[in-house]
DNA sequence: AATGAATGAGGGTTCATTCAT
DNA sequence: CATGAATGAACCCTCATTCAT
């Protein structure tokens, strides 16, 4: 089987120990098994098992990239439509899935102690980071908000984008997907109101 | 040495090696080195490492809980009052340490795998959920505040709350206490603007 | 190397292990050691400690067993002939190895405290039991002994056998399977004098 | 509390220790605990845990020593009547106790690695061994027995007496003390029989 | 490319022993 | 005398890694 696959198969089935059994009890035999494969094969394809959780967390946050890319492409030229649609993208289905998260918190919890953690996501979170304050600036400014800090705006946004992801993990009977949509979108309609309207009917979005 | 003292000493021992080397690498004999004592010392207090990390997080969980009830009990009688006395307690100093931020998250991101943990947690996140949407509702109520679900409101804070303890622990340069603070303040002044108003200027609060 | 003889190397360590430093500092490292081998190298074959030296029970009882087996089919039809094969068995140079008893003697002195080792033990007991029993009834029953409780002698002779394994355990100059064999058959000699006679020679038997 | 009362509260938890765990489970704190003590309690009395091992198997020899002499001191004068008390003395209730029986199996099954306690051992043996070789050399040449090795028979049964001493302790329920005192018994009949008499009836002796 | 037997460092834990009280 | 907190060596076991197949 093409090595590129065989990778690919490892990353989920460390994505899935992960998620079940928590970082400090993902074993590379654990993961060689629930791949269906041998002791070995772990080595022979990342050739540690420090490299197999680092690719498995690039493996993440690319994804996650993708998808916000994605959005960000399919997305209205307004500076209104292109924050909906990091929002949109941020409870996207492929995003949110629970093993998924799983992966975000252990690493996040991990990265204090493990530079190499913290460059994967510190990336990611300065792109998101600039993206998210550019369009908050622009769409106050252009809607002439008074009393709007556009920084604490973003960062508060994404703040509760990150805690909204949390409490899907911690908690997935009580916060849907789509009501954490709905939360981070009320956040914008009380913030923008003349941009973003609060949702008057529960309508199947994201 | 009194036993109760050993035992504080050594779960201070395992803060600082979970924040600083992660759940995963924080062997006994790494905290029984750190407290400075002998390898034996854990299993004489706490029967098994097992227990030592639940009594690690209780004791985070209880003295986070302590600072909440503290602040409540010194707050003024208004919802108000006492919303914005949850939120100094919620960045209160030694409850935004960085070490304890990084035991919090070590265990959130373990949690699904390990019932007791989430057992631990999920009591003080009921009796704070309830709280919050209780605070909200009221000053809504009282309020007279339109297009305005107060559930919402109150998780997407507690979100926020969540997502900015990350932002602490993982860039403490970027994201510091008292941004953290405004940043959930301004939250409310979005959402209430009679009753929550916007910093002005720059004060040292919390 | 076939996994079942690793087994078996290990368990023949174990034997010599038990024999030369006693069950209670048989450590999993000094087998190792003795096999020649390394410190996982028990746990990968046997699971556990324990698990080893149930096994190395098992080996000893099941060797043994089939050494009266053996000894029964090669023997003549008669009663007399039958039981002079089973002492013959009792004192066979490959039985009365000296580190075999001592592992005979290792499980029994705590056998009272281990559920697991007196079920091992009992079955084959039970067996040598019924099968002495019989044999001393027939013989008494067909040579018109009178006086003669057939199960006392049998018991007697069991415990005989045993106790002559003890002292060639403690005292291999004093008593040496060859006299260890004289001694029982000279029981034997008084209780049948019709069926067995004293020896009168020294001769190379069993 | 007289150190010597200490001393012999200690073995008798001791005893109990082994009889009920086995040698190897037998530790310091256990033996405490049984006894009601403290930690170190053992090293206070007798200086290492192997010293106390050592004066447990050593009372437990004088012990049966103080048994034996006393039934020799008020058995008659004939060797018959000495050698009967021998076998009492043997299976006399306090020498008999499961407990102790457990520690001699205990000793003897490490012996052939311990010098010192086949050292404890080998005196008693010895004692025993040229007693009882003396009073079947005497029977025996009394009593003008034929075909009769004295040595092997007074071997054979002090080897049976030992193979008792294990059926009682691993069978307690299939060999009682009496069964076992009436097989030795039975044992001396067939060989001396102008001297001992078989058991008629059912009477409790010993 | 893949296996899995084997390794050995290091994990959590036990326990004989010490020593201040 | 007696205690029991503390020690640290050694126990059994796990696991990332290697390597002959």
């Amino acid at each position: 089987m093409p090595a590129e696959e065989r990778r690919a198969q490892l990353i989920r089935a460390t994505i899935r120990s992960i998620a079940e059994r928590g970082l400090s009890e993902t074993t590379t035999s654990v993961v060689a098994r629930e791949a269906g494969l041998s002791q070995g094969i772990i080595n022979l394809h990342f050739q540690s098992k420090d490299r197999l959780l680092l690719e498995t967390l690039a493996h993440v946050v690319d994804e996650y990239k993708a998808v916000l890319e994605h959005a960000l492409e399919n997305a209205g030229p307004s500076s209104t439509q292109r924050l909906a649609a990091m929002i949109e993208a941020d409870f996207h289905r492929s995003v949110c899935e629970r093993n998924k998260l799983a992966v975000w918190f252990a690493f996040w919890s991990e990265s204090k102690a493990r530079p190499t953690y913290r460059r994967l996501c510190a990336e990611r979170d300065r792109g998101y980071d600039r993206l998210m304050v550019g369009l908050c600036t622009d769409i106050a400014a252009e809607g002439g908000y008074r009393n709007l800090n556009p920084v604490a705006v973003a960062r508060g946004l994404a703040a509760m984008t990150e805690g909204l992801w949390l409490d899907m993990l911690l908690n997935p009977r009580t916060m849907s997907r789509h009501m954490a949509f709905t939360t981070s979108m009320a956040y914008l309609a009380h913030v923008f109101p003349d941009h973003f309207q609060h949702a008057k009917e529960e309508k199947k979005s994201a």
